[in-house]
DNA sequence: AATGAATGAGACTTCATTCAT
DNA sequence: AATGAATGAAGTCTCATTCAT
């Protein structure tokens, strides 16, 4: 699976050949058939397995207690920061999760519903602090969490697939120094500092 | 090349069939490659042409004299109005940038040269605006041009391809009411009101 | 029919698109169908019109009168001087008819027949030598106008299509100069001289 | 590849189908990709292969001692008839050497290749004879070497694809009688006997 | 568990020929 | 006489999947 995984996050799905995958891993192709029963099970099975680490690591941290702006500021580096090492250890993934390799249908859907339930739990943390109060409650919730989903989602694109987007300001950064930055637009905007 | 658009947006790259696109046109196998070389060629030229009317919406209004945080903010609202209503008006189009549907390597190539242009076109508003004392000069401006980018990006998605991002908070809004929204993001993040 | 001939020798019959020979002559790819019924028929007709010329070169200078075997000699050189004359003037058409570039059983049949034609000319001034007997009567005549006609076919071809036959021996040298070789072997084989 | 090979020979390379292959080898269209790179790369390995067995009939019997002129044609009528009953028993491979049906560039340049080493092969018999004095040294040796390779070439022609010369005086002979006749006609030419 | 040969549907593309103007 | 757009049959090759060992 990691040697398809790559091979899918590289070449794409449809440019990647079963006859790639077994090649890669020294096996001949009907083994490839034991294991898994086509080309996109196998897909869909490394989406559902990265899916269940990528969100253990976005879910960690709910917040129980109020806290002044500069808490909630911290707490939302920190998360980014764990996804955003995350991201780098697992970039292959990433690449298809954020990518631009569709596929078929029930593996589109299985990408889209993974990115729904990333901006789920974005949603979830914007929620609880309008609940304790940390956040205006004239706050339109599901817009904004979707806003901050954008900015992620093109952020750590831009930090790991360079090649596609050469010469972005994101380059070369280390993950916390992005997470403190994206916090800092997340609750500023381009007028903080 | 307007039908072959809907079906490369609709079905993808690889899905769309000559047949499919001559199909829909009406006209024989062969005429087809009268008019194009390749499959590829039509892709190309269809991002090609889109590109230049994109860049044309986006480019224009640059900013000539200083102004209030308040002129700023409009009149980036502004060119964000235009940029939706212009998606609006061709989703196909933009289905395919900033879709999830790979192709040949030439065309993922036109694709992401396409978006580094609107990027670059964010990043000259961004500098010009310090240039004018509006925004801090302490900003990297290629990164907040990045962020920009990544929240747009993000929007026109869910906004336009809601299939793919049900119940986002984005949907059913008015270009107008989403340039809003945004440009208040832009500037003052998750804490403007 | 020039340009044609030109590009069929060069190319082939089957590489040569219609295309082609419109675009060399500057025409519409319907007017080529004013003039000709199809690819083959304007094959055939090329083939056609060269055998004439061919033939008429060949044909000329039948012998009345009994002479020495030098005099034998001299007329088959004056004769292989004519031929490698009109092929040196006429290369495209030449290979056509010598050369590997196969194409339909019509043409395939056409060429034979052309070439069978020229095989029976040496026939006939063979027969006529015996009959005049300048040649031993024993000799198989069909056999030796195969033989000479054999002979003739690779050196017009060694000659001509240099590039297919680097370093043969025949290339650079003038046609009389070949004609008097090839007419001393014809008639002494390799020990004359 | 012996059932592609007749197919080529008889048909000719252009409209020689995969299909027809497959169909007369009773497999799957698939199946020829499996062993076969494409239908050029068969071809290429069929002109190899057959190289090779017909250089090694020329190439046997090369000259030790000096001889008398008897000695000389008895040699060369040895050798013409193995390589007569070579091309009797392979008469596809020798039609798709000697034979007038074109194919690709680099397919062409094989069997060209194929020939010049044939006709390598006289030139070195000839020059051997010259060393050992067995013929005038003031023959030029590549001249005469093309001389004797066309003859054979056009003798093979003439009587393996009778269809396309009928009437030849060449049909119907044994490899043996073939073999004297035109090594008598490759020492003496044709006022031997 | 593993192999690797075999399958066959289907895609893109070519190009001789036709046809309305 | 000429144009050039339109046609569509046909061919090569790809590749996910199956299957007999």
């Amino acid at each position: 699976m990691n040697i398809a995984l790559k091979r899918f996050a590289v070449d794409g799905y449809h440019a990647t050949k079963i006859s790639d995958i077994v090649g890669d891993a020294g096996v001949a192709q009907g083994t490839f058939y034991w294991y898994f029963k086509s080309k996109e099970a196998i897909f869909l099975e490394i989406i559902k397995e990265g899916r269940e680490q990528l969100l253990a690591v976005i879910s960690r941290g709910y917040r129980r207690d109020a806290g002044t702006v500069l808490d909630m500021v911290q707490a939302s580096e920190a998360m980014l920061c764990r996804l955003f090492l995350f991201a780098e250890a697992n970039r292959y993934l990433m690449e298809l999760l954020l990518g631009r390799k569709a596929a078929s249908d029930l593996i589109n859907q299985a990408i889209a519903d993974t990115r729904m339930a990333m901006e789920n739990a974005f949603l979830l943390n914007i929620e609880r602090a309008i609940e304790l109060r940390m956040l205006p409650e004239a706050i339109d919730t599901r817009l904004r969490s979707s806003l901050l989903m954008s900015l992620i989602e093109g952020v750590i694109s831009r930090w790991l697939f360079e090649s596609m987007f050469p010469g972005n300001g994101v380059e070369g950064k280390t993950a916390q120094q992005l997470a403190a930055e994206t916090a800092k637009f997340e609750f500023f905007g381009l007028l903080g500092i």
